[in-house]
DNA sequence: ATATTGAATTTTGCATGCAAAATACATAAT
DNA sequence: ATTATGTATTTTGCATGCAAAATTCAATAT
């Protein structure tokens, strides 16, 4: 059976698709204000569309909806970043769950390519590269075990990409040489079709990273009471 | 601070949440195509809020969108059913968990209120009185549990009163004698602010609805296959 | 009877217009 | 200088209009 879904694209559809990556590219800014009247002219559409492409855009918490006042980007805290995360672990911890009951063969020999180049080095200085791959991996992993709801909903909050813009460096919450191990250990598990441990640690990857921001706010919250 | 978000109220907000309660109501059916002009004019309103409604529900899986050929509310299989399931066990999951931190005292009373009424009566006949009940308690421990991105994918995509409508009796997956213990298993967890065990008792409680679902589907297709 | 073609009708996607609300701005009052 | 008040401007929410696409339905062919 072929997806004939996307055979029409409405305007609307092509408005959202441009304003999310404005918003993920950071043209549009947290907490500004967005110019409909504007954007719809830069766009060379009018406002229908792209109010459709907003409310949309809503829904995924990307943008909020003030009635009378217009939409505004959302903007996130650190607080809610952990909540983010802790949806990642259940979420993402489902994935790899059903991934590792997916898998195809052929699946597997792309899994276990994942870190190759970071194999050698016991030090990675290669921050940049070494997040672009903890994306694709995370990604790998939830496109082979999240479909329709699940797949859904990770997408549409953004969960993924969003939670690597707003933390630390480069996105990494944690140092590569440390979670390195992790990922290695959830390919297998993923490999071995073991799902129950590729549940676990895919949650015990993610519940470090959320210490690790706990651990953030608390001292930033020290360092504010000394401050003030 | 008083939350001023509902403060205006706009016609397609309205359109959604009259729409919402068709659909759960079964006043439009699955499969059925939404009547764009007719609706508008039965609600007495324009086509525009009545699309802008319909957008958001699309976002929430209840209606599936056909460019160029209109709005569809949305039919579920019992394999999606499973999936839905699978998300409610990982989400209530960390609700139950994010409950058990989170309770108040006075919550705690509340708590151990439910389910009161069926505590004498070893054999539950009043089906229809225990669904009721069944569903206020799930929806009591992710109040409590779940605030903002959790909380509107549970609400959002509906998954918790969906559920229950498209299965067994009452919507019911398991019969009251078996499910209350689980049910007073968690109430005590969050009650003692146990937060691993809580995520985990409601994890084995919606697992084994999931198991039950997965066997119907089973005997539903060797039925079939010998019909055939 | 069933399938095919083609016009008539309906529906969709989008732009536009307009009243009401919100905002910006200028002037007057403290 | 700051606050208040009134007016002009902009923006929002919604209805409406219209072209293009989809659907219906009748007439014709198989």
């Amino acid at each position: 059976m072929v997806n004939l879904g996307a055979e029409h694209e409405n305007l609307d559809h092509k408005a959202y698709l441009i304003l999310k990556n404005m918003i993920i590219s950071r043209k549009l800014l947290p907490g500004e204000k967005i110019p409909q009247e504007k954007l719809a002219q830069d766009l060379g559409i009018s406002r229908t569309p792209l109010v459709s492409a907003l409310k949309y855009l809503e829904k995924e918490k990307l943008v909020e909806a003030i009635p009378r006042r217009g939409f505004y980007v959302r903007l996130f805290s650190k607080e809610e970043m952990i909540s983010i995360f802790e949806l990642r672990e259940v979420l993402e911890g489902l994935a790899a769950r059903r991934a590792a009951f997916n898998i195809r063969d052929s699946q597997i020999q792309k899994l276990r390519r994942f870190f190759k180049q970071f194999r050698k080095s016991t030090d990675i200085t290669d921050i940049k590269g070494y997040a672009t791959e903890d994306r694709r991996f995370h990604n790998f992993v939830t496109g082979i075990g999240a479909k329709e709801f699940l797949k859904s909903i990770l997408e549409n909050y953004n969960i993924i990409s969003y939670s690597y813009q707003l933390v630390s460096l480069e996105g990494l919450v944690r140092p590569p040489n440390v979670t390195i191990r992790e990922h290695r250990a959830i390919i297998d598990a993923i490999s071995d079709r073991d799902a129950d441990s590729a549940e676990d640690l895919m949650r015990q990857h993610l519940k470090r990273a959320i210490a690790i921001l706990r651990q953030e706010i608390e001292s930033e919250r020290q360092t504010t009471a000394k401050t003030a």
